[in-house]
DNA sequence: CGCGCGCTCGGG
DNA sequence: CCGAGCGCGCGA
């Protein structure tokens, strides 16, 4: 027999199939040890086979079997997603196993557990052996250790040097929620709307569903209905949501629904819990798993239901190679299990939403929340008019007044900022010289507890300057506000107020952001301020009022999104309050009042924000209706990488001159920040009208690579930066 | 990816 | 003339 295996080398140079000469215990989908050019390296079976293809002088057999990973949907699916994603197939085929287990690092967790021997003579005398002899019987089998324990070590090991019993090594799980109950909790009763909503995406043709729900509409409670449902079929699930979500709230209401058959795959798992929950997975003893991203690509077989929550957020794209969407892959799974993908969002995104418009997907809707709860008012302050009137604070008038009525009795409120430090930046105000990371060119935060500047793009710290290095001057000023110096002023303002800041300076460590979390929820503070972190469905009781301080900060942003996203995080952070008994309000702050995305917003009109913005997505022939195009060439020495990119360029000038109608627009240029990690990055930008393209201009700016010069292909890069 | 071949350049 | 250094091709 001859096995097909693909080595795990993640380099297009090896990226085709290699044959080797089967040995006992190969099967499609075993991780193999096999020669290669010299040295042994890791491979993938991906098919087994009479005869060969390749001389048989050239054949060398599979040196080893290391473990059977990979599912027969995997091994269908890689050769689709890597040329979809212009990968070797190497780095699909990892997407599919636990990191720590291709390093090698985790090792299974083993006990050695003692069974009897039938019929072993044991001598009177050995009073101790007798009994554990005995006792092995009775038990049928016992830990090695609880046997020496019970018995004396002497007597269980002579027991086994005596023939009488056997050991062998087992494998343990290591159980990261055992504290949590199994499996008693009972499902919730649906509300006619769940049950409708439950019923319509069961009964629709389509295999992708949108479900749009408000916020506080029960969403969750219809995805675990579908869940449970495809588990009494037999089947398994797939549970899909952002990183942040993962909180432990959510993970013990699946715990007490679904007990241990929910395996959760999550960052905040120790490398040996991770790869348990991933084996418990693909030996079947688990059947449902819930995770981030990556867990789209959970060992499961015969899927039943797979729910993608949120689905509008920004972290269900991967930002390095493979650049795969979430999504796009589930669909795929969908579709090879025969399964419905239902997308969820209180504010899906338009490229979604069109496809639900199209009758690409179906549409269902939950229009109202649980109990009918009205959605928190969304007040507007307009914030030159705060100017005007002299106030130069990060706060309108009009929320201190809600500030204080929050806090006189005794709520809590969210503050949102979507920038951390301290100030955005420093600049001399003698000569005009602004603050830079040396490695990156963008202008350092200033941060006020460190009192150093950060580059928010590298992470550098610098001591904070005493005088301008260019003119000596020490008129040093700070631009922009941070949620550092929105704690100061809150702290001035209102001294006997406790404040929790959370942004990614405060939630270092994986399990930072929940430490902050659960603090806010056990009421130990009155104010939590934040960046976009705080916006996630977390569930906070006695939240009664939200503080937008810069709506408009998202909305500036140069790119086609940036009205989309707007909306999304205002319909978000507006969703934190008064989710309990009392309503809760909102306070909007911006210098654009008029601006139609807050209109939509703050009277919660998705479908009005939709309409205006596919009109306008059409008329300037922005996605969905083109497709931008950067490619990037990036590497150390700026003259290289030019070099490279003036190549890219020729390449695909080429293709832009055959087809110059498909084209809205295309040029090169330094990329925005034209260094990040004292790498330069120069790309060409294209928007084009014929997705169709794309192969040729993948094929063409990748044949331009070099040894020190990277280049990859974005398609809708998430930001333009 | 990492090895080894072979070409090239600099020192002896 | 020989050895170190690097670019390139190859691996079953």
């Amino acid at each position: 027999m001859t096995a097909e295996v693909i080595v795990d080398i993640a380099r297009s140079e090896v990226d085709r199939i290699f044959e080797y000469t089967a040995i006992d215990g190969v099967t499609a989908g075993c991780r193999v040890r096999v020669p290669f050019g010299g040295r042994t390296v890791d491979g993938y079976v991906m098919r087994l086979k009479e005869g060969s293809d390749c001389p048989p002088e050239r054949l060398k057999p599979i040196l080893s079997v290391v473990d059977e990973a990979l599912t027969p949907e995997c091994l269908a699916l890689v050769r689709s997603i890597s040329e979809r994603y212009h990968c070797p197939q190497a780095l699909t085929l990892r997407l599919f196993l636990p990191a720590e287990m291709r390093r090698g690092t985790v090792r299974e967790l083993t006990r050695s557990v003692v069974y009897p021997v039938a019929g072993a003579d044991i001598p009177a005398r050995a009073k101790s052996q007798a009994a554990a002899y005995a006792y092995l019987l009775e038990a049928g089998s016992a830990p090695l250790a609880a046997l020496a324990a019970r018995f004396g070590r002497s007597a269980a090991s002579a027991l086994v040097e005596r023939g009488a019993a056997r050991v062998q090594k087992e494998r343990v799980e290591r159980s990261p929620y055992t504290s949590v109950g199994e499996g008693a909790g009972a499902a919730h009763a649906l509300t006619p709307a769940q049950q409708r909503a439950v019923s319509a995406i069961e009964g629709s043709s389509k295999t992708v569903q949108l479900l749009h729900g408000v916020t506080g509409s029960g969403k969750t409670e219809v995805y675990l209905t579908l869940i449970a449902r495809a588990l009494q079929e037999g089947r398994t699930a797939l549970f899909l949501v952002p990183e942040i979500s993962l909180t432990p709230q959510m993970l013990r209401q699946l715990r007490e629904r679904f007990g241990s058959r929910a395996a959760i795959l999550h960052s905040g798992l120790s490398a040996g819990e991770k790869f348990d929950e991933w084996w418990r997975l693909r030996t079947g003893e688990a059947s449902i798993a819930v995770g981030a991203r990556s867990a789209v690509f959970a060992p499961l077989e015969n899927i039943g239901v797979i729910v993608l929550d949120e689905e509008h957020d920004g972290s269900y794209r991967s930002e390095t190679a493979p650049r795969y969407e979430t999504a796009a892959i589930a669909r795929l799974r969908a579709a090879y299990n025969g399964c419905k993908l239902v997308l969820g969002s209180a504010t899906p995104s338009v490229e979604t939403y069109r496809r639900a418009q199209t009758g690409e997907y179906d549409l269902v809707e939950l229009p109202e929340r649980i109990n009918r709860r009205p959605l928190p008012d969304i007040a507007i302050a307009d914030m030159r008019r705060e100017v005007r009137r002299g106030n130069d604070s990060p706060f309108s008038a009009l929320l201190r007044e809600e500030l204080e009525d929050c806090l006189a009795r005794g709520n809590q409120a969210i503050l949102f900022l979507n920038r951390r430090g301290y100030a955005q930046s420093v600049i001399c105000r003698e000569c005009g010289y602004v603050a830079k990371c040396e490695q990156c060119d963008v202008s350092l935060t200033y941060h006020s507890e460190e009192n150093c500047l950060k580059c928010h793009y590298c992470g550098a710290a610098y001591k904070m300057l005493t005088a301008c290095p260019e003119c000596g001057g020490t008129h040093l000023s700070y631009a922009g506000t941070g949620t550092q110096k929105v704690v100061g002023a809150l702290q001035k303002l209102y001294p006997q107020a406790r404040i929790l800041r959370m942004d990614a300076d405060t939630t270092a460590g994986k399990e930072g952001h929940l430490r902050i979390l659960r603090q806010f929820a056990a009421h130990e503070a009155d104010i939590l301020v934040g960046t976009q972190m705080v916006a996630k469905g977390h569930d906070f009781p006695s939240v009664t009022l939200v503080g937008i301080l810069d709506a408009d900060m998202s909305l500036h942003f140069s790119d086609y999104r940036s009205g989309e996203r707007t909306f999304q995080l205002i319909t978000q952070v507006a969703g934190r309050s008064g989710r309990a008994e009392e309503a809760g309000k909102v306070v909007l702050q911006t210098y654009d009042p008029e601006n139609y995305i807050l209109r939509f917003a703050v009277n919660y009109d998705y479908a009005g924000f939709y309409k205006h913005e596919i009109a306008l997505r059409k008329a300037t022939a922005f996605p969905p209706f083109a497709t931008i195009v950067r490619v990037m060439a990036t590497g150390e020495e700026e003259a290289k990488v030019a070099e490279v990119l003036k190549a890219v360029y020729r390449a695909l000038e080429e293709v832009y001159r055959r087809d110059q109608s498909k084209f809205l627009f295309f040029n090169k240029m330094k990329a925005p920040v034209k260094r990040i990690q004292n790498k330069f990055r120069y790309q060409v930008l294209m928007r084009i009208t014929d997705e169709g393209l794309l192969p040729l201009i993948y094929e063409r700016a990748l044949a331009c690579r070099t040894r020190d010069v990277l280049v990859y292909v974005e398609e809708n890069p998430a930001s333009l930066s």
